[in-house]
DNA sequence: CCAAGTGGAGCAAACGTTTGCCTTGCCTGG
DNA sequence: CCAGGCAAGGCAAACGTTTGCTCCACTTGG
């Protein structure tokens, strides 16, 4: 195990204390020109790179360049771009990521809470499991910067970032409307998760607005997952009065509802119409191409991780929420 | 910033010295039972949790419960999959997985494996970059393990997992043969990445096997991307002579292919069949379903994950290099 | 009765930083 | 000529662990 080059090398070899070379490093405190040279050649000399374990040990609280992401499952493709977008501009300012899935698992979500605090990591990006999340409030208090994406806290005043869920499923509900469907089935997100909430929430306030009448036989609600989906576009389908269209609140039960239409043969958007939440990897070249309502994920993670860094930077900096506009991409299965 | 309790606090109340919380925390040395006893009872009431840092700047060697995987881009599914299955197997053993995306540049790379070794995590999973890969062969010469999953370095003697690629491109043309196709366009992977090559291979093979010649002008090869399906597809469909069926070596080939497939107005399978790469989340309800190769993307990223904690376990075990077997999974699109 | 062995536990160094404080030499204003 | 200030840089503590050594008190075999 070949060690690095640490400080007292770099010391030695530029004949200083190993303090000089520190603050060399930082530009903390005031050393001479030509000390400074000779210790940035050493440096280069030896190839010396900071070890950011020891530099965590010391400097808590000082930036130790470790962003913490906690997300649900990794294999959302909403929460991998999600992640994406964090990671880039973790990146541009030289901070690493440490990812974790908690699979809405609320004890492997307090494992992974530990374990970055353990880490001394900087700040935290993570969807809340509910809006009363006890361990990411013990967190906040214990000082670490949090920020909340997707989902928000009901209470601790955190920056977050979200989409506009209402205003996506409006749209996306007002355009079904629009383009004749007065029978419109449901099929949503557990009851106890804010953006499964929004969404419904969207979907009602289209038909309010259009003067139509909600129908509870016409709503049904999942867990995001895709079995969800297809049993309950099998129950919507098979109903003695079945909608002419599927507003479904999340990509994976989109695809769901897609199983229990093929296997129903029925033809998109003739005999039934459909438009998803999420944009789907190859709903541009479905046939026909689905009509989606597209989440700004990327952005998302983008927003949240700048938010952090220049929370980490201040700490007092007023909070700032953003909410992000989803897009309703015309396709043609609706 | 509220403070964990450490060694010393817990000590301090059980009032022994912290050599001895440490030894009865990591099972190591002989300790009185009541002292253990009085020991414990003091961490639980101070709700102690060892120090991650700390753990690893001392115990550079022994065990600090931190993974590095390395990937390209988290946005692929496949490597989402993989990263999935590594992080199953590393919570089971109680360690976090640090991740960061490479995209393919090797400076990214180069940074990412700087910051590992600067973390000292245990060990690293990652696809090299390819063949040769200096820094990656660096990391490995100063001590710490490393498994290769996907794509696999030239030299080294390294753990790795890797997806029978030949497999699964001889399976897939034969199948497509079989289906009466002669003429085959391939929509190749990059020459210099070994999936690329490996597949081509296997697309050879296949013809050759059946004693089919093969045509230059029938075989393109693309960066696997969106775009470059896209584009080598439209040139395949365009020729004079154009070819009955596509097998497209990765997912996002496929999807651009299928649009290529789309704009020209082409009949799945009827027109041209298409065979593709890696599963992709709406296969199975796309129209026709698409015929692919499902890789075993999750069982990838757990094997690796086993290897490496095996090998952080003991460094001196004999290497082992697995070959999983990639699905045909016989859909209608050929 | 003594040497050697053993179980139990403490001391202190080490890991590689950062940082508060101190020292030194030089400059400057009075 | 001297006090005070400042620039430059060294000393050593501290962060929270792990671990090699030492120490002590018993036991035990000869």
């Amino acid at each position: 195990m070949k060690k690095n080059a640490s400080l007292v090398d770099v010391a030695r070899r530029a004949k200083v204390n190993i303090s000089t070379v520190s603050r060399t490093i930082n530009q903390t405190g005031k050393i001479g020109m030509d000390t400074q040279e000779r210790v940035l050649r050493a440096m280069r000399e030896l190839g010396y790179k900071p070890n950011r374990v020891a530099r965590r040990l010391r400097a808590r609280g000082s930036s130790s360049f470790l962003l913490g992401l906690i997300i649900p499952n990794i294999q959302n493709i909403f929460f991998a771009d999600l992640a994406r977008g964090v990671e880039d501009v973790a990146y541009r300012s030289n901070y690493a990521v440490l990812l974790c899935n908690y699979d809405e698992d609320e004890a492997k979500e307090r494992f992974y809470l530990d374990v970055m605090q353990l880490e001394s990591v900087d700040g935290i990006i993570l969807p809340p499991i509910h809006e009363e999340d006890p361990a990411v409030l013990q967190v906040v208090r214990n000082g670490t910067p949090v920020v909340c994406v997707d989902r928000s806290l009901a209470r601790g005043g955190l920056d977050k970032v979200e989409v506009d869920n209402h205003l996506g499923a409006l749209r996306a509900v007002e355009h079904m409307i629009a383009q004749g469907h007065r029978r419109i089935g449901l099929i949503g997100g557990p009851a106890d998760s804010s953006t499964g909430k929004e969404r419904t929430r969207g979907y009602k306030d289209a038909h309010l607005q259009a003067g139509l009448p909600l129908k509870t036989e016409l709503m049904r609600f999942g867990d995001f997952k895709q079995e969800s989906g297809r049993t309950l576009a099998h129950e919507l389908l098979g109903l003695a009065d079945p909608p002419s269209a599927l507003f479904v609140c999340n990509g994976l039960m989109t695809a769901g509802a897609l199983e229990a239409i093929a296997a129903r043969g029925l033809k998109i958007p003739r005999q039934v119409g459909i438009v998803g939440f999420d944009e789907l990897p190859l709903a541009e070249v479905f046939n026909p191409p689905l009509t989606v309502v597209r989440q700004p994920a990327y952005e998302v993670g983008k927003c949240a991780a700048e938010l952090l860094l220049k929370r980490i930077e201040d700490g007092q900096r007023p909070t700032t929420s953003l909410k992000l506009h989803p897009e309703l991409i015309l396709r043609k299965s609706c």
